[in-house]
DNA sequence: CTAATCCCGACGAATTCACTCGGGATTGAG
DNA sequence: CTCAATCCCGAGTGAATTCGTCGGGATTAG
């Protein structure tokens, strides 16, 4: 997907090009972008000169959207899923009260996947390579 | 961990114990409990009539510890570990732009696990089960 | 027509997870 | 002292998942 953000707009890329870029099996990423496809986040070209393109601009593509196209729903345990269609409760979902740790560690995990687009990932060309520098310093620490 | 925070005070509780408890198989219970022990969480006293004990109360055993103790360091990629001795970085490091990407879904679930304590997992007998709303939301929107 | 490209289903090796097995060491109670 | 309850521990196993491979078919530009 950053390869494909780079390359946005002009035009489509195909996989053996990407595969070397990468430096990935042609074949994964093949099946890897079947799935994006299927979520809707690339179109295809077939046919010589075909490939893959992004449906919109990067800054309009949440991570969270890739990840969940790419794994499925987000849920740290079976009892926490990100999709409501597939909310399986376990069978000790009685006696457990883990729950609620679960639900909040997948809320942190789709806040911070939801809260980037490919465009944060994007190598810009020009420009100096600083990242965006996180303020999350809460002290945590073990007293 | 939660079934030794609800006997916390009451003296050690065997493992055949706590595995029929928690509809548990009593030699798996057995590894875990033993990763806890080395982590210093949980100490043991041998022979007859002996079992587990929690080292600290509740309020104080901070759930990334315990996480941390049975699963290894919170790592979503290799190259986004807690640990700071096992700093592996992947092979890939320098083409490669999405590290940003999972340290910060690291630093949110690190996040969330340390700002809970098992003592919010214990059913208290007699209390309301209201789960204590936490104001956690630090800023994590990428700038 | 033909080469480049996407489409797709099936297979496979390595790893991890959630256990099981079989014994040995330590201790309190009788 | 003896014995049963308990912890200690290394090794093994079956299923699932991950990260791929393989082989061939369908489309399209030139």
């Amino acid at each position: 997907m950053v390869q494909l953000g780079r390359r946005y707009g002009t035009g489509p890329a195909s996989l053996t090009e990407m595969a070397a870029d990468e430096d990935l099996p042609r074949a994964y990423l093949e099946q890897l972008v079947m799935s994006l496809r299927d979520a809707g986040l690339v179109t295809s070209t077939r046919g010589a000169h075909g490939g893959y393109e992004l449906t919109s601009h990067p800054r309009d593509i949440r991570m969270g959207a890739v990840l969940r196209a790419l794994e499925g729903p987000i849920a740290p345990m079976v009892c926490a899923t990100d999709d409501p269609e597939h909310g399986t409760i376990c069978d000790r979902s009685s006696r457990c009260t883990v729950n609620v740790l679960w639900v909040r560690v997948r809320d942190a995990v789709t806040g911070a996947l939801d809260a980037m687009t490919l465009a944060d990932l994007v190598p810009i060309p020009g420009a100096p390579d600083t990242l965006p520098t996180t303020t999350l310093t809460g002290d945590l620490t073990a007293p």
